[in-house]
RNA sequence: GGGCUCAUAGCUCAGUUGGUUAGAGCACGCGCUUGAUAAGCGCGGGGUCGAUGGUUCAAGUCCAUCUGGGCCCA
């Protein structure tokens, strides 16, 4: 029975080697290698939420100087979006780090409640439901929804890892907030900044009411398409010549044609725009000379061509008559000379059928896509003539009532007077066009102004309640002067200040907000909705509107103390009850209020004043950092900017950070994006890998630019993970029998943990600048490389031998583990703003010994290297020995492929070099640490003269070395011990 | 169309005032180890630095144009 005795021999000799390795100092540790974020980092949440660790943080640093950071509000309408999360994470990496930095964080979270987007979903559920709702019910209801969304982004916040006054966040919609937000628009009244003036909305005219961007729905629509003629006065001639640089064609009518898909707003027309760069050409049609854009003289004569087929048939020539001539076309049309759009400007035409001018106007946004390149202009009907409007100071005319008919107002002519713009449902069904429209186009044709006449299919935007198509409309609207009292002068000024302490971070940030402070017109701060703060505004029977400071103030008071249901609960005498109105107001019972909202970004624009003006949660103003989205250069970061300047003279904040946008592995916005199908919550992200690899994930990018997410990229950032959480329970396992009061001082330790200190002051070092820069990639990428190659590879590779191996309380094994102590402490601290549930993890493991304790690595401070652990000499020295290890490494490879060799530990290498080398004299100076540092058996170093350093290998099995069995090592002779036949080093460490 | 901005190995990042064959980690390939073991170690392959043109003795680095992304406007 061979087998069996081979089997019985086997088992002695297993027997003898688990004995002896019975005797070795091997790692130990409860922290588990896998970690189970999904499954564990829910139970850590609880756990912050029972010792109180947000409350613990900000007293430990009480009484010292506070950095706020101002939290931006995200909108309640849905679940934690992972851009959200990005936003918050970074916010949370700066608080944690800033706290360990010794500065009292308090970080007051919020959100913003009002605003279209919740008042649309609420809306769309009543009338699914087919309620009827007073307005205050509606909004009781937004609130409910807005509050729910609240409680749920809480959970996903937390779940992130984000810490903060949870129990006392700021909303928007608080009572409390309300009255701040009024507060704040007092001041603009106080300054009289805030006026009334006419602007374009879009408008459904079945509901009487203003529409958002979002309440709109493109459909196809069958419009009347026509050309118009707008007779150049013959007092204009003189102008004419001097224009186009030639005489006039004697006895020729000459227009300038329009074209336009909405005749109904012909009414309203007060100029005529063209593109100052595209030329324009004056032509002679034989009876008659007109005046459009060179690119289109080619479609406005097929436009022509058209009408003279379909009315040549049925209309009989009648040569007095331009229309007819028209009709019949001329047998030539002749450029008669040409000029650049600029050059016509001020040119005067006359309205069709009103009495008044339209001049000639200049635009950028004219195209010669289609119609004239002559484009007919009502401030009062479009959003791009309302701004044309503003720049040449034309009247915002708008003769369309809510009701959608014309009004009286003396202009309008009386035939068209009380006809309505509105095409029904079954207007739209017969194909029919609005009586507005019939009318107008037949007093074109009754003067002959029509030159041409089609019907036209395109897209058109309507009701998405009515399903009737929208009119754009002109309404009042409230707007704050941002140029009355040199706010935007100071607002640049507030801008350049920022930037003169770095307080744009990318610097570029500045240009950005510069630009958009710059371009931004005059603020429309009104809104015709009902979910937001409402407008203290009150209206007498003739529709005055009366506004005042102190009235608004104590409007805020009231919401203060009731909320701002209160708006459409009471009557204006009951909301003016005790108030001191200014004397020229009439009597409140004469009085209505006004059902307008303010702008949410006036919501937002004050938090900083119903936040950091009342300390709320140790808070101070202005902020030290806010911090967002690039986008926000135009939102918040503007909006907050000016309602600081205008309320309190100052910019609220004194650093603004922004972060790129999340977009897939193609660098494509994720919206775009086929692969990404899938909600895109901060919950399914974190549910699949945990919050901290979403962190390091955020972590690991630089976050200046878009952020590339996708599986791959995850994958990796969850090897990163796992090569920290390596790093820490290495140390922590090697610490399983270490006291600190038995701690090495740094001047007695051995040389490669002097030299792991040294390294260990570099990282700190580095990563303290750029987590000061707020560049975490680069803490991610520093750590990274010190764990994996520092550490993993070098320092806790050769550290193995004398840890697991010598004697307990051996100086050196109490170096090396002196030094994995302070590079734990180091470490874990360095990488805790980031990895804020593993570090806490590994800390409780590391103080305690178990998964929870009631201390906190978020209650530590911020690591600082002892001035001792940096060392130039040691550091230049183990270089230099690295370098040859490499060397080492190199050469033992090949042995390795060819079977000779298994670890390096089999190894015994010769080393020849020049003896005058500065390399081998440092080779020379560590000869006895060699073989350790190699992890190799056995060194020799050999010199020559002139000689490049040069490496040699042998098996130690070729030379008459043993294996010890305990160390692995080789060594020329053994001796016997109580475990039999060990190496000299072993039989020490066995006596011990 | 305008403003701001980005572009270096498969991925994430370094590349100093322009100056030797462009670096690191991860991933990948091939081995080793089995006393960090759902771990660890070694070696190796891989980049026309988005494209084109220019300045210069010399350009990833400076200039111009273009291409493709992103944010915000129109």
């Amino acid at each position: 029975m061979t087998l069996f005795t081979v089997d019985l021999a086997s088992r002695a000799f297993l027997g003898m080697a688990q004995e002896l390795k019975d005797t070795l100092r091997l790692p130990k540790t409860e922290f588990p290698m896998r970690a189970g974020l999904a499954q564990r980092e829910p139970g850590r949440v609880a756990h912050w939420d029972k010792i109180g660790l947000y409350g613990r943080i900000q007293k430990k640093n009480a009484g010292r100087p506070a950095f706020v950071l101002h939290d931006g509000p995200p909108f309640t309408n849905g679940d934690v979006h992972i851009g959200t999360a990005l936003n918050k994470v970074l916010k949370d990496t700066v608080n944690r780090y800033k706290s360990m930095r010794g500065f009292r964080t308090p970080y007051v979270p919020g959100w913003d409640c009002h605003g279209l987007p919740i008042e649309q979903k609420v809306s769309r559920e009543i009338q699914e439901k087919k309620l009827t709702l007073t307005t205050a019910e509606l909004r009781a209801k937004c609130d409910a929804f807005a509050e729910f969304w609240i409680g749920k982004q809480t959970g996903q916040f937390k779940r992130l890892g984000v810490i903060g006054d949870w129990d006392r966040p700021y909303k928007t919609k608080d009572p409390a907030f309300e009255a701040d937000i009024l507060r704040t628009f007092a001041a603009f009244i106080e300054k009289d900044l805030v006026y009334r003036s006419k602007k374009p909305v879009y408008w459904s005219i079945p509901f009487e009411t203003a529409l958002a961007e979002a309440e709109i729905e493109y459909k196809d629509h069958v419009s009347p398409s026509i050309w118009v003629r707008f007779r150049v006065a013959e007092s204009e001639g003189e102008k004419i010549r001097k224009i186009f640089g030639c005489e006039m064609p004697a006895g020729k009518p000459c227009s300038v044609l329009i074209w336009t898909t909405t005749p109904w707003t012909l009414p309203a027309n007060l100029a005529i725009a063209v593109h100052p760069e595209v030329e324009y050409v004056l032509v002679d049609l034989g009876s008659e000379c007109v005046i459009v854009a060179e690119p289109l003289l080619g479609a406005v004569l097929s436009a022509l061509e058209a009408q003279r087929r379909k009315q040549a048939p049925t209309a009989p020539a009648s040569t007095d008559d331009a229309q007819s001539a028209a009709a019949h076309g001329p047998q030539t049309a002749t450029v008669i000379a040409k000029v650049k759009g600029a050059g016509l400007e001020h040119l005067n035409t006359r309205h069709p059928f009103i009495d008044r001018a339209s001049p000639i106007v200049l635009a950028d946004y004219v195209t010669t896509d289609t119609g004239t390149g002559c484009v007919h202009t009502a401030p009062g009907h479009g959003s791009e003539d309302y701004q044309t409007g503003l720049k040449y100071k034309l009247e915002i005319y708008c003769p369309v009532g809510d009701d959608g008919r014309y009004v009286d107002d003396g202009r309008i002519p009386p035939d068209l007077v009380d006809l309505t713009t509105l095409e029904t449902v079954e207007d739209l069904a017969a194909k029919k066009t609005s009586p507005a429209n019939i009318a107008v186009l037949r007093k074109l044709a009754s003067n002959h102004s029509v030159f041409a006449q089609q019907k036209l299919t395109h897209s058109y935007p309507h009701c998405w309640r009515s399903k009737t198509p929208i009119i754009f409309r002109a309404v009042d609207q409230w707007f704050v002067s941002l140029d009355k009292h040199g706010h935007r002068a100071i607002a640049l000024r507030e801008i350049e200040k920022i930037s003169a302490h770095q307080g744009w971070v990318p610097a570029w940030g500045e240009a950005r907000i510069r630009g958009a402070v710059e371009s931004r017109p005059d603020w429309c701060i009104s809104r015709q909705r009902s979910w937001g703060v409402p407008i203290p505004a009150f209206y007498d029977d003739k529709k005055k509107a009366y506004m005042d400071a102190d009235v608004a103030r104590a409007i805020a008071d009231k919401f203060a103390r009731h909320g701002s249901n209160l708006w459409y609960d009471a009557t204006a005498a009951q909301l003016l009850e005790g108030v001191k109105l200014p004397a020229s107001w009439p009597s409140p019972s004469t009085l209505t209020t006004g059902r307008d909202t303010l702008d949410v970004w006036i919501d937002s624009g004050s938090t900083h004043a119903a936040v950091l003006r009342h300390n709320q949660g140790g808070t101070h103003w202005p902020a030290d950092l806010y911090l967002e989205g690039s986008d926000q250069h135009r939102g918040w970061f503007q909006s907050s900017l000016w309602t600081g300047v205008i309320a309190f003279d100052q910019a609220p904040y004194k650093g603004v950070l922004t972060h790129g946008f999340i977009v897939d592995k193609n660098r494509q916005k994720i919206s775009k994006s086929s692969t990404y199908q899938k909600p895109q919550t901060s919950d399914s992200y974190v549910s699949q890998h945990g919050a901290d690899v979403i962190r390091l994930w955020i972590a690991s990018q630089d976050f200046r630019d878009d952020m590339p997410v996708d599986d791959e990229i995850l994958k990796h950032v969850g090897e990163a993970y796992r090569l920290f959480r390596n790093t820490f329970r290495y140390q922590l396992s090697n610490l399983f029998d270490f006291d600190p009061r038995e701690a090495v001082p740094v001047a007695q330790m051995d040389t490669l943990d002097r030299w792991a200190l040294h390294q260990t002051a570099v990282l700190i070092r580095e990563c303290t600048a750029a987590y000061d820069a707020y560049e975490f990639h680069r803490v991610y990428q520093l750590c990274n490389q010190f764990c994996s190659v520092t550490l993993s590879a070098t320092y806790h590779d050769i550290l193995k031998d004398r840890l697991y191996t010598l004697g307990t309380n051996s100086p050196l094994r109490r170096s090396s583990q002196t030094a994995l102590h302070h590079i734990f402490n180091a470490v874990v601290r360095i990488l805790a703003p980031v990895l804020a549930f593993t570090t806490d993890e590994a800390w409780a493991y590391f103080t305690a010994q178990a998964e929870y304790s009631d201390d906190s690595i978020h209650l530590q401070s911020w690591p600082v290297p002892a001035t001792d652990w940096t060392n130039a000499e040691i550091e230049a020295d183990v270089a230099t020995l690295l370098r040859v290890r490499a060397m080492v490494n190199e050469t033992i490879e090949p042995q390795r492929a060819a079977g000779k060799l298994g670890k390096s530990l089999d190894a015994a290498i010769t080393i020849s070099g020049a003896a005058d080398s500065a390399e081998f004299r440092v080779l020379e100076k560590h000869r006895d640490f060699l073989p350790e540092l190699f992890i190799v058996s056995h060194v020799t170093l050999g010199s020559a003269t002139g000689v490049a350093l040069h490496v040699h290998v042998r098996p130690c099995s070729e030379l008459s070395f043993k294996r010890c069995p305990r160390c692995w090592r080789w060594v020329p002779a053994m001796e016997s011990s109580s475990h039999g036949d060990v190496c000299p080093r072993c039989a020490e460490a066995l006596k011990a």
